[in-house]
DNA sequence: CGTTGAACCTGTTTGC
DNA sequence: TGCAAACAGGTTCAAC
């Protein structure tokens, strides 16, 4: 569920909750969900938690114990959630792991996933540099427009694969690959490296101002995405053209439809406004 | 290098 | 109403 705006919405709640605090227990209910690092959980223990940050759809908290430091990465995959309270006894049949602090706003921090993809990685500095190394390319947050024209000329697949590209471009999913690329006039299937220079233009644009929006928005909560405090994303109703097949284009004086590919997950798409080469 | 499809899981929606 | 199939925001791996 989480792409990068719930993600960095994720993550800034978090910031304002629980950094600062004291990290006084740490259930892990499902072994298998920490995926690296299970032998290093004892040592988080009576950790101070100094930082909170998002890379990629991952989000990263950073504790500090005395003079050494270690970090806590949470990946979500499709349905997982950082949540302060379960918002009904429901929630706790798929709750894998619990944090509890002391001295700061939030008491408790549960990671709750119910098809389990997604992970957790308990890293040192150098554990998280790897990972995120090996994982992340760009972050269309602060990509300048160089790398990024550099990143789409560079590739040979299509547009809608390379922006889904983790190692590529960190953060974009099915949701805000779709509404980026209908912004940008750009149907799914182009070639990346045969965009001319006002379309990569366009490309990154939109890319901004649909992340800076659905930002402000708190994310997309399609089906079940709450953030920490339990509140949904409002991006949803800016959505133009996601789960919107049979519905008319949203732009003015087209008198299409929004049509559905399948393939590499569903792209919606309008045939005139996007169309495949040109 | 790039694409495709399957696998990993559970829950909900859709269609007959 | 009942049941099976299809589908869901992601990542990874194998095969081509």
């Amino acid at each position: 569920m989480p792409e990068l705006p719930e993600a960095e919405t994720v993550a800034r709640q978090l910031r304002s909750g629980i950094v600062g605090g004291c990290l006084t227990q740490w259930r892990i209910g499902r072994a298998d969900i920490v995926r690296e690092g299970l032998a290093t959980a004892g040592w988080y223990q009576g950790g101070k938690i100094i930082d909170v940050n998002r890379v990629g759809k991952s989000v990263v908290l950073t504790v500090a114990k005395g003079d050494e430091r270690r970090h806590m990465a949470a990946e979500l995959g499709m349905t997982g959630l950082l949540l302060f309270r379960l918002p009904s006894p429901r929630y706790e049949k798929h709750t894998h792991v619990t944090l509890t602090f002391s001295g700061c706003q939030e008491s408790a921090l549960h990671y709750w996933n119910p098809r389990r993809f997604g992970r957790m990685y308990l890293l040192d500095d150098a554990g998280l540099a790897r990972f995120v190394k090996r994982r992340f390319g760009i972050d269309p947050l602060t990509a300048s427009w160089t790398e990024f024209h550099r990143v789409v000329s560079g590739r040979r697949g299509r547009v809608k694969a390379l922006l889904m590209h983790q190692q590529a471009i960190a953060g974009i999913g099915n949701i805000y690959a779709n509404e980026i690329l209908f912004r940008a006039g750009l149907h799914p299937h182009r070639i990346a490296a045969r965009l001319r220079e006002p379309a990569i233009r366009r490309l990154y644009d939109c890319m901004q101002d649909v992340f800076a929006q659905a930002i402000e928005a708190g994310g997309s909560s399609i089906r079940d995405f709450i953030a920490p405090d339990g509140r949904q994303g409002r991006f949803g109703r800016q959505h133009l053209v996601y789960n919107k097949t049979g519905q008319p284009c949203p732009n003015p004086g087209c008198h299409r439809v929004i049509r559905r590919l399948t393939g590499e997950r569903s792209s919606f798409y309008c045939p005139a406004c996007q169309p495949r080469s040109r």
